[in-house]
DNA sequence: CGCATTTGACCTGCGC
DNA sequence: GCGCAGGTCAAATGCG
């Protein structure tokens, strides 16, 4: 299987800053205030000088919790890709010992078996050619979304182009905040699910997690030529912009696979690569208008 | 009336 | 074996 990493790291978040293109963002805005306080030469501006330059120190404190936050999720992250491969590499020591999958799941299975039977049969065989290896590692691709809110909304839902049905909620233990578990229903037996919770950390921040792929396509990028998938960017790296805010997307598909379990994409690692994920970013940033349109009200001071 | 959401009950895996 | 926690089911409820 074709899996792979976004490898986030520290740095990369430090790069977030624009630290990679040579200019720290202090420097960049400490230049803006003095080209601020220099254009306005009238002494009765001064007043809205000074409220012009808290705000923007206001605006350089959120960018460096916003920096730290994500430095703490990459951290975290690295710590339970680094896990995960662990585990993985112990399963396979053991001779992939069968996993302990719920019976849930594997009458989530069974279930599409017999709704296919006299279809396809495709499935079936699949799964027979991978029979010693967990359905998990080889069925269920699962990438992480963040997706910024307010954090005085309540409504678990993230707009991603696909048609969801909530089938249940619970709250877990490490947050209280709710669980919300949602199933694809554009497609009746599109098998992916979603959970959908707020992080215990920054409530503002919606974190959904997919499991599977769809198997049909995004209903709202179907018309742009997009295959299945790219919605939600399944199996893939990818920073988008929508109208809430930027989406993150990291995949935590296993490193396990039916021919491996190392990492089939080391390119993800090599600078080339995140200089080009730093300049998707800054592409993204400064083409969405959204952002464009709040710079420029801290710039006008209307924030 | 049909569909989506809510929510308590239930099921299953896991650790002790 | 028991209890806990996560995940799912399904009846009740709400809404257009």
């Amino acid at each position: 299987m074709d899996s792979t990493y976004l490898e986030l790291d520290t740095s990369l978040s430090f790069d977030l800053n624009l630290n990679s293109y040579g200019v720290t963002p202090k420097k960049e805005y400490k230049e803006f205030q003095t080209e601020i306080i220099n254009s306005k030469k009238k002494p009765s501006v001064n007043e809205e000088e000074i409220l012009l330059v808290e705000k923007l120190n206001q605006v350089i404190e959120e960018n460096k919790k916003l920096s730290e936050l994500v430095g703490v999720m990459c951290e975290k992250y690295n710590n339970l890709k680094s896990q995960m491969e662990l585990l993985s590499n112990k399963n396979n020591d053991q001779g992939l010992v069968a996993s302990k999958k719920r019976k849930a799941e594997s009458m989530d299975n069974s279930n599409n078996n017999v709704n296919q039977v006299n279809t396809d049969s495709s499935s079936t065989e699949e799964e027979d050619s991978c029979n010693k290896i967990p359905k998990e590692a080889i069925k269920t691709k699962i990438s992480r979304v963040f997706v910024p809110t307010e954090a005085s909304d309540t409504t678990l839902v993230v707009k991603d182009g696909y048609q969801w049905r909530k089938y249940g909620q619970k709250v877990t233990r490490d947050n209280p905040c709710p669980r919300a578990y949602f199933r694809c229903s554009f497609a009746p037996r599109c098998p992916v699910k979603k959970k959908v919770q707020r992080s215990a950390e920054d409530r503002s921040v919606l974190v959904a997690t997919y499991e599977g792929e769809h198997n049909h396509p995004n209903p709202t990028q179907a018309k742009t030529g997009l295959g299945p998938n790219h919605g939600v960017a399944l199996g893939s790296a990818s920073i988008k912009s929508s109208v809430s805010g930027p989406l993150v997307t990291l995949d935590l598909t296993q490193p396990g696979s039916c021919n491996d379990g190392k990492n089939s994409s080391p390119d993800i690692k090599s600078p080339a690569f995140q200089q080009f994920m730093i300049e998707q970013m800054a592409s993204s940033l400064t083409k969405d208008p959204t952002f464009t349109a709040a710079l420029a009200a801290a710039i006008a001071g209307k924030w």
